[in-house]
Parts: C-alpha cells; sequence; structure tokens
DNA sequence: AAGGTTAGGAACCAATCGGTACAAAACACA
DNA sequence: TGTGTTTTGTACCGATTGGTTCCTAACCTT
C-alpha cells in the first residue's frame, strides 16, 4: 500500500557492476552511478545503503553470475575433457577480449588490484572468488586420473595466474597480439601436466 | 643567482612512484603526494606541471629503475641460462610478495589495469613497457638453440601473462599460498619449450 | 651589502565529492 | 474518493578535489 519503485533494482545493480568494473570504484563518481543506473539520488539512498555497499553487492553480483557461470562452464561435461574445457575458456576470454577492443578484463581481476578492497569485506569476498575459480579448475584437471593431488592443485594455481595474466593483457589492449601465443603456452602446460 | 630547492626532484619523484604503485593514480589526492614527497604545493606546481605530468613521470621513472633492472638481469649471462634467470626472476618476485605481507604488486601491472591510462600518453608507455619485457623474455628464451624464432615469441608472451598472473595474486595476498606453484607450473612449462 | 631571481608556503578558488533533508508525486487500500 | 505509505526528485550540506595567486624567504652574483 504505497508507490512502487520505478526500477528494477535487479538491473540497476548489473548496470552499477558494469561501471565499477570497467572504471574501478574511485573512478565511478556517484554522479556516474547514477546516470549509469538510470535512477536519481533520492532513490538511490532508498534502495541502498551508501556506495560502498553497491560495490559489494556488485561484487556478490560478479560472483554470482559471472564466476558461476565460469564455473558452471569448466564442470560441464558436455563440453569436452577437462583440458578442453580449461582451453575453451581461455579462447572464449580472448575472442572477447579481441571482440571490437573490449578493454573491460575480468572484474575480479581489475578489482584485486584496485586498492579499494584492502583490508575490508571487499577482500574477503574477492579472495573467495579466487578461491572458487581455483577450485574450478582445479577440478577439470583432476578429472584425468594420470595426475595426482598436489599436481593437480599445483596446474591449477599456474591456470589461474595464466587467467589473470591474460586478462591483465586485455585490459591493456594487447590481447590480439598476445592472446594466440599465451593460449598455445597453456595448452604446452596441459599437455604436459593433465 | 637564485634561491636554490631545498629537494632533490629525484628522491621526490621516487616518493610519488611509490604512491602510485601503491594507491593509483585516482586514489592519490595532490595532498597525499605532498606529504609523501615532503613538499608544498608551492614548491610542487614550481617543480611539475600537474598531478598528471607526474604520474606520467612516474612511469618513466618505473621504466628506467625497475623494468630497467630487470631486463638487466634477464639478460645477464652471469646468472645461469636463459631459463635459469627466468625462475629466479620470478622467485624473486615471489619472495618480495611474501616478505612481510608486501602488497604493492608491479606498478606497471597495476597501471595496465587502473583505468587512468587508457587512450592517452600514458597508455602508450605502459605498452611499451610491456613489449620491453616480452622482449626481454624472448631473448632469453631464444638463447637455447633448440627453439625457433616463433616457438620463442610463444613462449615469451606465456611468460608474460604468468608474470602479471604473479603479481595480481601477490597484490590479492595470495601469494604466499600460490607463489611456489606458479612458479613449479613455469618451470614445467619452460622444461618443456626452452 | 644590494639587487635580481627563484623557491617555499599559505590563502584562496571553483568544482566536485558522497551524503542528507524534505516536499511533491504516485500508488494500494479502504 | 480519501488516507496512509513509500518512492522520487531537488535543494542543500560540509568536506575534499586539483589548481592558482601572491607574498615572503633564501640564495647567487656583482
Amino acid at each position: 500500500m504505497a508507490r512502487p519503485r520505478e526500477f528494477d533494482p535487479e538491473v540497476a545493480m548489473d548496470k552499477a557492476m558494469g561501471l565499477f568494473w570497467d572504471v574501478g570504484y574511485e573512478e565511478a563518481s556517484l554522479a556516474d552511478l547514477l546516470s549509469e543506473m538510470g535512477i536519481t539520488k533520492g532513490s538511490f539512498y532508498k534502495a541502498f545503503r551508501d556506495k560502498h555497499s553497491v560495490y559489494l553487492s556488485a561484487l556478490d553480483h560478479y560472483n554470482d553470475k559471472v564466476i558461476g557461470s565460469t564455473v558452471a562452464y569448466l564442470a560441464d561435461q558436455n563440453q569436452g575433457s577437462g583440458k578442453e574445457r580449461i582451453l575453451g575458456l581461455f579462447t572464449v576470454v580472448a575472442d572477447r577480449a579481441k571482440r571490437n577492443g573490449n578493454r573491460l578484463g575480468c572484474f575480479l581481476c581489475n578489482a584485486l588490484v584496485d586498492k579499494a578492497a584492502e583490508g575490508g569485506e571487499a577482500e574477503k569476498k574477492l579472495q573467495a572468488m579466487v578461491r572458487r575459480l581455483e577450485n574450478a579448475f582445479y577440478k577439470a584437471v583432476i578429472e584425468n586420473p594420470s595426475v595426482n593431488e598436489t599436481g593437480a592443485r599445483e596446474t591449477a594455481r599456474g591456470i589461474l595466474s595464466a587467467y589473470f595474466g591474460l586478462h591483465v593483457l586485455g585490459r591493456a589492449g594487447l590481447s590480439s597480439d598476445m592472446a594466440e601465443d599465451c593460449i598455445s603456452q597453456l595448452r604446452l602446460q596441459l599437455d604436459r601436466s593433465c
């Protein structure tokens, strides 16, 4: 029995995530957020606590949507062997980076580098996401019965660092040159260890 | 025939670089810069044009000092084979990250992710630094007569992405767990391809 | 010692920052 | 059709942003 809100908080959060992803925490001013989310200040502070809490929610949002579907893809046995899925993921990342000069990179990777996280709740969220990715790689690697646990852990972490590295290069605008070679190297590495 | 300046521009620039490295461009306020550099506003604007030009100079400073010594190390044949030098560099990076929770990461990597660069002069500087690193890895790889040019280029780029990835993990505070495994994986990769 | 020249420091600037207060508007329910 | 409740938009807030002005302090040269 009151006025209904005129915007969908879910899509607003999606827009907020997009902006934080693109420009980081500090560089996303409140005015930018508002125009991106398509709402005004009043609605913003009615619906959310403050800028920082929206940032935290955006991290959760990213974890749900993007990391979630990434992990699901890595776990999907219909997509070929564990090795093939890992390489497939990297190919998708590389293609996305090459397409019309996409410079977004990976929100997780960008946020790890962004200083806005350090020490607080955001840092815990980020580390949890990294662990989640690590475990997804681990499970894909250990599907191969010829690798043991510690070898798979090592491999998963090697893949993780290559994954972030590829995203940094994408962010730098160098993916079109380098991505293919990075993937070729990853393939060699996986042929060796899984 | 005038009053001499009371600070050393070189060390002031070093301090400025340290702050930009630590917190990025936007998050380094002018007040922070001044207190870090140990000078006041008047001296700052007498000696430098503005904040952004100091950022550009800090990138050059990093290129001269840090990238320079890194490249020199990779080229120093007194430090063992090319492969050994590459692994040595990674070990140094990992040790530095583990030492008392160092979360600086790599200024180049941080700045690539930072949006402050895009489109302008900073971006060109950053890409040039990436190329410089890539070539340093390339030269270290191709020392081994059993690898050909395209293979060495591939390998160098794979190493580059692993290098940035390791720095991202260091920045995330996860180096102590993961760095060793990343290096083990890199060793496997280098055993295979150089 | 005097004059010329530059560095240093504080006062000040408009613009923007994130955030609050409050009145008008839009709905649900009676 | 009121009435109560929530959203929305705007005006406003103090604090901080990067940057300028300008006076004084300090030094070199003669």
